[in-house]
RNA sequence: GGCUCGGUGGCAGAGUGGUUAUGCAGCGGACUGCAACUCCGUAUACGCCGGUUCGAUUCCGACCCGAGCCUCCA
């Protein structure tokens, strides 16, 4: 039985990078759905890049969850690459020492944007009998060799090598920009095994002391935890190629299946209107940014464009985040009294679930949350606004958002220093009572005393609340 | 050069062969002692040129502009 089968629950449709369309998402087994997402290298802080999508995936993961009985999600932790290597000679440090902080940092950066550990985070440093494994297998069936201590996939033994990316063997050598190693026999083969230097680290293998090439550990980690296919592989666009199609070309040589169902790729972000770079000196780590914004702020901007688009990420984008996300807080806090039951929402009517299904339509969804946010202000009896309550809150859950105490949200920040609540209601307290004896002179005077300090008052018949600006 | 994807109102960003996206910011009004919050209303749009069509921002073609990938970058 498939989702669409299921009266309760409404199709959901992805686009396949694989056919270049969207298409009905059907899970080989109903009952459990197997998701692969490529991870961190874990040399360095993560920026806000590299958080698109594990936002996404993490929405993804959540929506599934809500399909299907079962949902494997997988997020490998590269923890053997040239550029650790770097970092830990660079640092003096072992690479334990390195890999270990920053797994860790990630750990913590990844949580603070709202988004669940995977089902299963494999170690690239603790599957590599099974990349040695994968290795062997290739060269038995011939599609792999040795070379000058090398082993090499040769790409001219897959026929339909580069369908992923939808290119020939012909133009991807036509740029020209392949630095042809002497010992490939193929300009295009990519390195599975590669010898490692005394001073690297490195594995026995059949061909000598030595370390895998980029690609196979995501081979060898998907068939070791997930099996021979899988329904969803996800990353960054830029991992098409090579690195996503050079996996394919890893899995189906050396087992049978299809390996994988449904690729799907995020966009890249802008900063600025400029990509990026480190050259350029506008990447942005989450750690920085979160010295500044809250991390459902973030999140929410992430969430904010589709996918598929670039998005460019700028201050100005985190302030209409910003204030998005805190009149949706302001809604709930007029609601804060009444007991909702958010669970027991059945999200298959809802147009922003309908939205998420399609494709992930975040901003889809996020423009029905603010329809649901408009009703409530609107209604006036208190069944009605429960309703409504618990859909926003079910939504916003199903897109990691809106799940904190919205009186919190609202009078916190990510500030520590200026004044504290109880200092606040102190000043409310007698501003109060000057307004009791008519001396708005003085009233005003308070307000404006807390407006320099980041409290915006807002009154009402039942008196006065405040929030931070 | 090859492959792929885009160009929507001040900003961000959905979507659609004919009907208000939505949010942020702006403007007008209601509410308020005045504000804030909230509500109501409102201006600004679909890169350019052709074609198909009764009708195109939406389909097709050309053009202009931009982005990504082309061996280790989410």
């Amino acid at each position: 039985m498939s989702a669409s089968d299921n009266p309760n629950k409404h199709p959901l449709s992805v686009y396949n990078t694989l056919g270049g369309e969207k298409q009905r998402f059907v899970p080989r087994d109903p009952q459990r759905v197997t998701m692969y997402v490529c991870g961190p290298t874990v040399y360095n802080l993560a920026h806000i890049g590299n958080a698109r999508p594990v936002v996404v995936f993490d929405v993804l993961f959540r929506l599934l969850r809500h399909l299907y009985p079962e949902v494997v999600y997988a997020r490998n932790i590269t923890d053997i690459d040239d550029k650790i290597i770097a970092a830990a000679q660079a640092g003096e440090r072992s690479i334990d020492a390195v890999t270990d902080e920053f797994t860790a940092k990630y750990r913590e950066d990844m949580a603070a944007l709202n988004t669940l550990r995977p089902s299963l985070e494999p170690h690239a440093t603790h599957n590599i009998e099974a990349m040695i494994e994968l290795t062997e297998t290739l060269v038995e069936k011939g599609h792999a060799y040795e070379s000058a201590g090398h082993v090499l996939f040769a790409v001219q033994s897959m026929p339909d090598y580069g369908k992923l990316s939808g290119r020939s063997l012909e133009d991807m050598l036509a740029g020209a920009r392949v630095e042809v190693a002497d010992y490939k026999r193929y300009p295009g083969d990519f390195v599975l095994w590669k010898p490692a230097a005394d001073n690297e680290p490195g594995w026995d293998s059949p061909w000598g002391r030595g370390r895998p090439g980029w690609h196979l550990e995501c081979s060898a980690m998907i068939r070791a935890h997930l099996g021979d296919s899988i329904d969803i592989h996800g990353g960054g666009r830029d991992l098409i190629f090579p690195h996503h199609e050079n996996e394919i070309a890893q899995s189906r040589c050396s087992h049978d299946g299809d390996f994988v169902h449904y690729w799907m790729h995020n966009a890249y972000l802008d900063m600025d209107g400029e990509k990026m770079s480190k050259s350029l000196g506008n990447v942005k780590t989450v750690r920085e940014l979160l010295q500044h914004y809250r991390g459902e702020v973030l999140r929410f901007a992430l969430l904010s464009a589709h996918y598929r688009s670039p998005l460019n990420f700028s201050g100005e984008l985190l302030g209409q985040a910003e204030s998005a996300l805190g009149s949706l807080y302001n809604t709930l806090r007029d609601v804060r009294h009444i007991d909702v039951d958010p669970e027991a929402v059945e999200l298959a009517g809802e147009a922003a679930f309908q939205a998420l299904c399609d494709d992930l339509n975040t901003p889809g969804a996020i423009s029905e949350l603010h329809a649901l946010a408009r009703q409530l202000h609107k209604s006036q009896t208190p069944v009605e606004q429960a309703w409504l309550k618990a859909r926003l809150l079910a939504l916003g859950g199903l897109l990691g958002l809106l799940q904190q105490d919205p009186e919190a949200w609202m009078q916190g920040g990510v500030d520590d220093d200026g004044l504290d609540a109880a200092a606040i209601e102190e000043k409310i307290a007698a501003r109060a009572r000057a307004k009791k004896d008519k001396d708005f002179a003085l009233a005003d005077a308070i307000r404006a005393e807390l407006l320099a300090e980041g409290v915006v008052l807002e009154d009402s018949r039942e008196g006065t609340q405040w929030r931070r600006a």
